[in-house]
DNA sequence: GATTTATTGAGAATAATTCTTGATATCGGG
DNA sequence: CCCGATATCAAGAATTATTCTCAATAAATC
């Protein structure tokens, strides 16, 4: 798989879920942002980030190709509580950490081998598709 | 602890955090309306179950009102994705499933004794203050 | 009882996101 | 390779849930 510019046609279908996702440069350059700083931007700081190489970059744009990610699987959106939706790429399940005093979320793992099923009494038969965990909270010192 | 109306100052005082919660007849009604119909509701559908009783009611006043429930602990504050806040007045520790095609959010509880603490590696030192755990998907036939 | 503070209701304002539209770009079939 | 069908883009308008502003009322405090 290519992601540097230009973009080619031979570059599409970068996908993990359904259909294919065409990789044009607006959506090849908002997912390598997201890759390169893992600090859960909200779709106007990628704009921001994004507008270094490409310019011309609408943020309607922005928000059109981080859909795009997430509907094909490889980028996870995080939201807590009303703020602005922020962007993951990683996929792992995972849950996140924010601390407001700090301005930061960070990403909690599993412990290995643990799922959420093993504290929580999911309803019989359900099928789950999605799952979010969201902490609230203060950091330690380090 | 008095939820009827008409209003009367000695009703004042009900919380389970910091400061007192002035039980006014809106927030009264507000808070009534989530106990009696746990399912949980968003603001627009409090405000429209309340004005049965408080055909003067705002929905400004209904969003300080489910405010200061939030804040004073007494109902949490249920989001899911971008939609509007759900309001929910059980205060177990506990999960939300949203069954979208069913258009039904119920909640989860935790196995007895169990914690997310169990499964997550919670970052060291951590200070915990809220934690928040939304299932999307579909429930049983049941 | 007078003064201060909190709450209410009505509507305006805000913020994040989505929608609309016309222009471009890409895809697939012949 | 050319052409119609589709997808994507950018710009700005529109939407939606929520918050803010402010004058009026109510309750708490002095």
């Amino acid at each position: 798989m290519n992601l540097s510019p230009p973009y080619r046609p031979q570059d599409s279908g970068i996908s993990r879920e359904g259909s294919l996702l065409r990789m044009t440069p607006q959506r090849q350059e908002v997912y390598r942002m997201l890759l390169a700083k893992r600090d859960h931007p909200s779709a106007n700081e990628v704009f921001m980030r994004v507008r270094g190489r490409l310019p011309n970059i609408s943020l309607a744009t922005v928000y059109n190709c981080l859909e795009a990610l997430v509907e094909h699987g490889l980028v996870k959106q995080v939201n807590f509580e009303r703020g602005s939706s922020r962007y993951c790429p990683n996929l792992e399940a995972h849950g996140h950490f924010h601390d407001a005093s700090r301005g930061v979320i960070v990403d909690v793992k599993f412990k290995p081998g643990m799922t959420l099923a093993d504290v929580l009494e999911l309803p019989e038969g359900a099928v789950i598709q999605d799952v979010e965990i969201n902490l609230r909270g203060q950091l330690g010192l380090a």
